[in-house]
DNA sequence: CCAACACATAAGCCAATACTTATGAGTCGC
DNA sequence: GCGACTCATAAGTATTGGCTTATGTGTTGG
């Protein structure tokens, strides 16, 4: 699982494709614009970026809608977590950007 | 420099590594007791680690001891927080976790 | 129906990478 | 100084991984 995910992101095109589903659901076609990658290209990269748990799909007619799965970035998260003991400083900066969203 | 931190945890043997030394500093030989690998293959592994700023290293004597870097993690940190929107509920925990950590 | 479309799968190719053995460079104890 | 020790580097090999072209599967509109 864990293996899976960073393996996923360990490719710059993945990474990049992740950020253009962070500002939305995009179909296979639209999110493949601006890659200079053929489509099969596009489309094992999304199979990877499935496989990992990262994004969710909704076929819709013959188009498929893509979008970035909620918690799928959760287990890297909690592996990451592991480290916070190492940077005191960015969990004060973290806290207040907590302290402000709460108002 | 991103790309590099991807890329050095895309494999299990050096996140392995990684998470050893998150114990604290060990030495070369310390660090691959218990890997199944060669020792020019954990100096390769502690080569990229250290090239993503992952670790860092201080020689005393003939060894040389390794420690993770505080704020190596950093820039994957900031990577990752782009998608806490797409958890509000870790959030939450995260919250009561710095709360618990002021006490 | 049938042609165009959207995406997935197959197969092959090439580059990157993780491993090996062999060797080098520096340090320590005797 | 010399052999043992710790780690790094060199060079070669085998696997992995990302890309391509070609083709398959399902959908839609005329």
């Amino acid at each position: 699982m864990e293996a899976d995910i960073f393996k996923a992101l360990a490719d710059p095109n993945r990474r990049a494709m992740l950020e253009r589903l962070a500002s939305g659901e995009l179909t296979g076609s639209a999110l493949g614009e601006g890659f200079a990658i053929s489509q099969p290209a596009m489309s094992q990269h999304i199979a990877v970026l499935r496989g990992a748990g990262l994004i969710r799909e909704r076929r819709e007619g013959r188009s498929v809608h893509y979008a970035v799965n909620p918690d799928g970035m959760a287990p890297l998260h909690d592996w990451l977590s592991r480290y916070q003991a190492f940077w005191p400083e960015r969990l004060g900066r973290l806290k207040d950007f907590l302290k402000e969203m709460d108002q």
